[in-house]
DNA sequence: ACAACCTTACCACGCTTGTGTCAGGGTTTG
DNA sequence: CAAACCCTGACACAAGCGTGGTAAGGTTGT
């Protein structure tokens, strides 16, 4: 059983026991458990609550900022439909007539994108 | 002066004239002004706006999220130090001995990566 | 010139995030 | 077996976010 208990993880990252619960429960930085349930930190685990730190602070990031990294890693459909918002082009494309006909497309073009991202789940 | 206004806007898109505001001075649609300072909102503006109002909906996102992303896009040096941080290895690579050196491995090569993003900034 | 808009700058309020602490109860170890 | 740990769950609280409102003042159109 090698691997470090909270208090003791703790005191090595610099993090409080009760952050450490707290990375844990929204899903950053997740250690496996005894068969009592206790949390026991690898390696991994310790290089991953260091550099978080690190990470925050020189990015100015906030955990929810990184949380959300995450799921954008873990869900394809969220990245794309992040994606396609901000690809959205300012200008009609070719062979759309006036304003009123770009908006009609794009507005069904979204709508397609988004139903389809969400067919996945 | 093609384009509507913010009450204009606020009508078709359905966000409050509070929210246009709120979400220019976030920097995630920020219009056109006039030579009065008047925003103008365009075709492509007004587009942003609806389908905005839909992703988060549909992706259960905040508005700081999206924010976060935006800055992700703008900020190679904060993409990678993400990246970076998500990829780091659970296990030791070849050619590093113990537990403890690999831990001083990563230590160092994260401290690169860091500075590295911090300089370009 | 007057109504109907627009601007920024505030105050307020409910909800979430990040963080500490404490209680009640199980586990490990000297 | 008793001390020293660990667990979850709860209460608390500062700070920030999302949102509405309102006040004081500039712009526009008829």
């Amino acid at each position: 059983m090698d691997g470090l208990t909270i208090n003791q993880a703790a005191e090595t990252t610099g993090w409080s026991p009760r952050m450490l619960r707290y990375l844990d429960g929204s899903g950053l930085v997740s250690p496996s458990r005894t068969g009592a349930g206790y949390r026991i930190y690898g390696p991994g685990e310790l290089q991953r609550l260091r550099t978080l730190r690190e990470l925050l602070d020189t990015q100015g990031l906030e955990i929810s900022d990184v949380g959300f990294a995450q799921r954008m890693r873990s869900e394809p459909e969220l990245q794309t439909a992040v994606e396609s918002w901000f690809d959205a082009p300012v200008a009609p494309p070719e062979g759309v007539a006036g304003t009123a006909d770009w908006l009609r497309f794009e507005q069904s073009k979204h709508e397609r994108l988004l139903q389809l991202a969400g067919e996945t789940r």
